[in-house]
DNA sequence: CCCCAGGGAATTC
DNA sequence: GAATTCCATGGG
């Protein structure tokens, strides 16, 4: 299943990348929870760098789960003002979200944008987690048995394995996709899997080095390499993409 | 006014 | 499989 872990020429251009981003970002410390504010190492970005000690806490796990789903196609800083409802209506465990009305779950989450979906999704993955499961410390779900509840897919899935869970597993997102292309890394960037493979295969499956790496991504795509390129002091020197971007690297035919 | 935001499901061909 | 459409708020 997993691809043997060796030194390749995408090695050598990710692990560049990453000590770029690394250099010009910092340590990330995802996943960022706002009820984080106040605690011992927070920050003013509300969580903590540089830690990544034992299981999370089932509380905060339960909270990163909750983010995944709410921020599905969203701005964070919505699913914060929905994280923070929730929070003051003093729900904090899958119990707290199967004992309130899909109803007014939707409203305390109105914020973070789809909230009847999002609502639904909810009251999905709360019962996934809920009953026996939810007798810290547990075991991680399965990647299977994530992408079985409805509201869950592969990057849903994934973002929990990694920072609620601290699995190896790679996070592929739209900002993922958009910097492999306008840096001209030589990965197919239409399917899912086959980015998260050329990942997993060409760097050692260090749950640190996951959460930071897409966590840099993340930060980077919102400075510098968002949607309208802000090209000016990027700290990836490869990344010469135009406004029309596309191509972009030096070559960039170059794929057979 | 426009576009964008840490997707996913359902429909259609 | 690939291409659309829907879901919906809030910020720039």
């Amino acid at each position: 299943m997993e691809p043997r872990t060796r030194a390749t020429p995408l090695t050598r251009q990710l692990e560049s990348l990453y000590r770029r981003l690394l250099d010009a970002y910092g340590p990330q410390g995802w996943w960022p929870t706002p009820s984080r504010a106040g605690a011992r190492g927070f920050t003013e970005r509300g969580y903590h760098p540089g830690e990544y000690g034992g299981p999370r806490a089932p509380r905060e796990r339960f909270e990163i789960i909750v983010g995944a789903i709410l921020t599905q196609n969203t701005a964070w800083t919505n699913v914060e003002k929905a994280l923070t409802r929730l929070r003051e209506a003093g729900i904090f465990r899958p119990a707290d979200v199967l004992a309130v009305p899909t109803s007014r779950l939707a409203g305390l989450i109105r914020a973070s944008g789809y909230f009847n979906q999002k609502a639904r999704k909810l009251k999905g993955v709360a019962a996934l987690f809920s009953a026996d499961r939810a007798l810290a410390p547990r075991a991680a779900p399965t990647r299977d048995e994530l992408l079985a509840q409805w509201g869950v897919g592969p990057e849903t899935a994934d973002s929990i394995l990694l920072y609620a869970f601290r699995v190896p597993v790679f996070v592929v997102d739209a900002y993922t996709r958009r910097l492999i292309e306008r840096v001209g890394l030589d990965v197919p960037t239409d399917h899912y899997d086959e980015i998260q493979q050329a990942f997993h295969g060409s760097l050692s499956p260090r749950h640190e080095l996951y959460n930071e790496f897409h966590a840099l991504i993340v930060a980077h795509a919102k400075v510098h390499c968002r949607a309208k390129p802000v090209c000016e002091g990027c700290p990836v020197s490869r990344c010469r993409y135009r406004d029309s971007h596309r191509g972009n690297g030096p070559r960039d035919s170059a794929r057979a």
